[in-house]
DNA sequence: TGTACATCAGTGAACGCGCGTTCACTGATGTAC
DNA sequence: TGTACATCAGTGAACGCGCGTTCACTGATGTAC
């Protein structure tokens, strides 16, 4: 399509801004780089979005739902039946995939995060990848390891730890520890909030 | 001293440049503005620091001083003299006081962790927090409440679940909950890094 | 004690950066009649 | 089916921003003799 009018072009902003948090982070999303991938002269953008971080705002929308995705994913591969192991098994791999998609796509999850909502504002959204954890706690109280009224408590726990994980290993200081000692570390982070949690 | 020469430029560079990342973090430090307040040219701060980057790595190792005497603060304040009770109470003070400086000091605390040394170059500072925390888990080995394997693991998931919840509540989706709300979530988050410990 | 001179620590003007945003505009589209 | 016109979606030039950094410089200091 090359007619003077795009058809298309919010879709084709949010996406190329997204390849570009991707490769390089927050700041890598410049609203005039956006706008000449995607073919486009540098204020286009103004018909779609109010400003860059209108833009930004969505793209860290994708981030979550990308987020969300791979956790969902994690979370298939499950296989294990006995109720109270299975429930334990599913909030591991749901910790687990949330530190590889960070470890996997940093910009992606910077993103996410940089602009994220904030908790106070709308609920739980649909249901994400807090929504996630939240079910996964849920089904812990269903099955009996895990006291009703440790369950909030226990989620902030769980992300913060995961979150923290992740935060520590990208930009932090451990950002150059090896991958090797990376995922044993990991390991014992998942085993201590299983632990800790019955 | 309004002389031509300042006589003690560089440490009140690092001072201004401080106190402008206590009140506006990491790219509040902005070097014309610290020479600004030094009273004193905009480029005299390059007889003293290579660059910008240099004159915030300086900054960072003061914002880590900091959060260590707040640990070490917290830290004497624990009167408990049964030896495991002891150990215990102290990695909690010293987790405790970690959060609350980064809740308390964000600038500061983000200064700190936005160029902070990678842990791989050079093995453990003066001790720094970090060291604290592995001072606390030796603590807890020597009195029995904790494998001596589990060590390291423990060190990781220490920091993580803390630095996590303070990145939670300072700029990200929990930035908005309320202070008694957050209360109770630290104290269960210690909670289960305790029980999840032994 | 004085003087010459190297060295150090500051100054002030200038540059380039690439951006986000605004302005006045023009080309394309679709609907009323 | 054709035409008029409002509306929508794009264009291109321009502005202002405040910074980090470099350059050539000048004032102050201290040491050798």
């Amino acid at each position: 399509v090359t007619s003077y009018h795009h058809g298309n072009l919010r879709v084709a902003l949010v996406e190329e801004a997204a390849a570009l948090a991707r490769l390089r982070g927050p700041d890598g999303v410049v609203l005039r780089e956006v706008a000449r991938r995607a073919g486009v002269s540098h204020n286009a953008a103004y018909r779609h979005f109010a400003d860059r971080e209108a833009l930004l705002a969505e793209v860290a929308a994708v981030g979550m739902t990308r987020l969300e995705a791979a956790m969902r994913r994690r979370l298939d591969e499950v296989t294990e039946q006995e109720p109270v192991a299975r429930a334990r098994a599913r909030l591991r791999a749901t910790g687990r995939a949330y530190v590889e998609f960070a470890l996997a796509e940093p910009g992606m999850f910077e993103v996410a995060f940089s602009t994220s909502p904030s908790m106070a504002d709308d609920a739980v959204p649909s249901p994400g990848p807090y929504g996630l954890l939240l079910n996964g706690l849920d089904d812990l109280v269903t099955v009996g390891a895990l006291a009703r009224t440790r369950h909030a408590g226990a989620a902030v726990a769980c992300w913060s730890a995961v979150h923290g994980f992740a935060a520590l290993h990208l930009r932090g200081p451990l950002r150059d520890s090896p991958a090797d000692e990376r995922e044993q570390e990991l390991e014992q982070l998942l085993d201590l909030l299983d632990t800790g949690l019955s």
